[in-house]
DNA sequence: GCCGTTTTCGGCCCGACTGTTTTCAGTCG
């Protein structure tokens, strides 16, 4: 996936060339348009151009295909080294400061040969950018701030962390009286796996009072927005966060326009254009006349739709099915039954098993899979066949006491060695109920190698789950080379199911995947690989990006009844 | 540059806020 992100920066550095040279509008928007489209591709776009379906991606026609070989061929785009040898600019550090633009970059580089970060700030500390044409001196001290918030490198943060922030500012104002409504909308509604800033919707009878509460929260260390609509703050902690208030008939259409993505509006606005409609976050309008706005569902179907969840909507696909009635019937929370990936402080978890079972009962799971390391992770004190063994021995005595109504699964999450072979033996493997095996060593091995070891590992009888089969953190490390195809062709030939992993900094597979494996027959698991009591709580992010993986209860193993679940892994 | 239930040309989503203007350009979402 790295060779997405890659691509993706190659894409914006032209488009931000495009737009600093003052070209066609609409083909800075194409361009634009492909940087979303391969940052949220769910697949290697690699692989895409080893196949030769570039252009199947939304967005990409011809020519950015072709930009997009030439990089993935020669590491490098003809076109875009002429550029960057003709106007040596750091154009792609500049623009990431808050503030700052293409239109901007142009004016201090043609003025006061302005090229990278540096010698941006020192123009600013000197003065020299207050006086040139459209620039004064708050202008100046905005970039100078921009600098600063650039430098402290503050990026995206994990869906766990923005939802938290979000409902920590929407608690403190709903105290405010005559909020009618308040709802967490953009990407953290849509639940994306990071957030790059938290949208906020109100509705109020005193929008002004809402506004400077909010510009005025303790958390806020920088407001970059004050309007009577719309606010603008950066936390203490970093994150921006950005207030919206609209009239209550016109809260629906709010809700549906800052809740995105963009391409999915842009979609639905070209949609309402060919109906005689007007689409804006005030409501659909015919001329002058509204006819929806009130509410987010009236949007869709006047425009003959019916109500998209909000993690779909992407423009993959969603809106199409939303016309044809064939949008899918979502996993909720609620289906879940059971949580097949839990470790105890027999390896590296921090609680008891009876603790972690206190804690899985108390959700009403019908069942539970504990599933301590193996022995080869040393560092986790992972267990070996003699420890393994007595656990199961311990089990079917926890099983017998009756303490628990649910039903405790014997499993073991065993490490997959450099070869592919197993770290305990078959023997002890047949004795378990559920067998996960993860890779957790030598994870920078070649493409061929991963790929080998992994599907050589899933041939196996005994193994029923590949547990985090990218292996990826977020924001920390990326996948792990594999060909995920050849992967999900190896576990349908052996029966093997995914993991969709609950953990906020894994949620791996990710969406993309587990639309394709669903697609090529796969079943998922979603679990929570906690390693405390708490933990048990992120099966939620686990459900979200399941939703957004369009995956149906039927997808996902540890909603079936027990019975059913055994049967659908026996081989 | 992309795209197609106005299909191979002629369109391409829409608006808020700010600063520096005196009607608007740039940035952002």
């Amino acid at each position: 996936m790295t060779k997405n992100a890659e691509v993706a920066k190659v894409l914006k550095e032209i488009s931000l060339y495009l737009e600093f040279e003052g070209k066609e509008p609409f083909k800075i928007r194409a361009y634009q348009r492909a940087v979303r489209s391969i940052s949220s591709l769910g697949e290697d776009v690699a692989s895409i151009a080893e196949r030769g379906e570039l252009t199947t991606i939304a967005g990409i026609g011809k020519g950015i295909a072709e930009v997009i070989t030439d990089y993935l061929n020669d590491g490098q785009v003809t076109g875009l080294e002429e550029l960057r040898t003709r106007v040596p600019i750091k154009i792609m550090e500049l623009d990431a400061i808050p503030g700052v633009g293409p239109k901007t970059i142009k004016l201090v580089y043609d003025k006061l040969g302005v090229i990278d970060l540096e010698s941006l700030e020192a123009a600013a500390n000197e003065g020299r950018l207050a006086g040139l044409p459209g620039l004064g001196a708050k202008t100046e001290a905005q970039i100078k701030e921009g600098i600063r918030v650039a430098r402290s490198g503050l990026g995206r943060t994990l869906l766990a962390n923005a939802l938290s922030v979000a409902e920590d500012i929407k608690k403190s104002l709903n105290q405010i009286s005559g909020i009618t409504q308040i709802i967490i909308a953009g990407s953290v509604r849509r639940r994306r796996e990071t957030i790059g800033d938290i949208d906020i919707l109100v509705s109020a009878s005193d929008p002004k009072a809402v506004m400077d509460s909010f510009v005025s929260h303790r958390d806020v260390s920088s407001v970059t927005a004050h309007g009577q609509t719309k606010s603008s703050v950066r936390l203490t902690s970093g994150i921006q966060v950005d207030l919206r208030i609209l009239p209550e008939d016109s809260f629906g259409a709010g809700l549906q326009y800052f809740t995105g993505n963009i391409d999915h509006n842009v979609h639905l606005r070209s949609i309402a254009q060919k109906k005689g409609l007007l689409l804006n976050e005030y409501g659909l309008f015919k001329g002058e006349k509204k006819v929806a706005g009130g509410a987010e569902a009236d949007i869709y179907s006047t425009l003959g739709l019916k109500l998209i969840p909000p993690e779909l909507r992407e423009d993959t696909g969603e809106i199409e099915a939303a016309q044809s009635g064939n949008l899918p019937s979502l996993i909720e929370l609620k289906d879940i039954r059971g949580d097949l990936h839990s470790h105890t402080d027999q390896s590296d978890g921090k609680n008891t098993i009876e603790e972690m079972l206190d804690a899985a009962q108390a959700k009403g799971y019908d069942y539970y899979c504990v599933s301590d390391h193996t022995q080869s992770l040393t560092i986790s004190n992972g267990m070996d066949e003699a420890r393994l063994l007595k656990r199961i021995e311990e089990i079917d005595d926890l099983n017998a006491s009756g303490r628990w109504k649910m039903t405790i699964l014997k499993g073991a999450e065993v490490d997959i060695l450099s070869a592919g072979e197993l770290d305990i033996k078959d023997e002890v493997l047949a004795e378990l109920d559920f067998v996960t095996v993860s890779i957790h060593s030598r994870m920078k091995d070649d493409k061929k190698t991963m790929t080998d070891r992994v599907c050589h590992a899933l041939e196996s009888k005994y193994v029923h789950l590949l547990g985090h089969p990218t292996g990826r953190l977020l924001l920390k490390r990326p996948e792990f080379e594999i060909d995920i195809d050849a992967v999900f062709e190896s576990a349908r030939k052996n029966k093997v199911v995914m993991e969709l992993n609950a953990h906020p900094q894994r949620l791996d597979l990710n969406a993309g995947n587990l639309r394709k494996a669903t697609k090529n027959g796969l079943k998922i698991a979603i679990n929570t690989d906690a390693h405390y009591t708490t933990e048990l709580d992120n099966m939620q992010f686990g459900v979200f990006q399941a939703r957004r993986g369009w995956l149906t209860k039927n997808d996902v193993i540890n909603t079936y009844p027990l019975k059913k679940l055994m049967s659908t892994i026996t081989k």
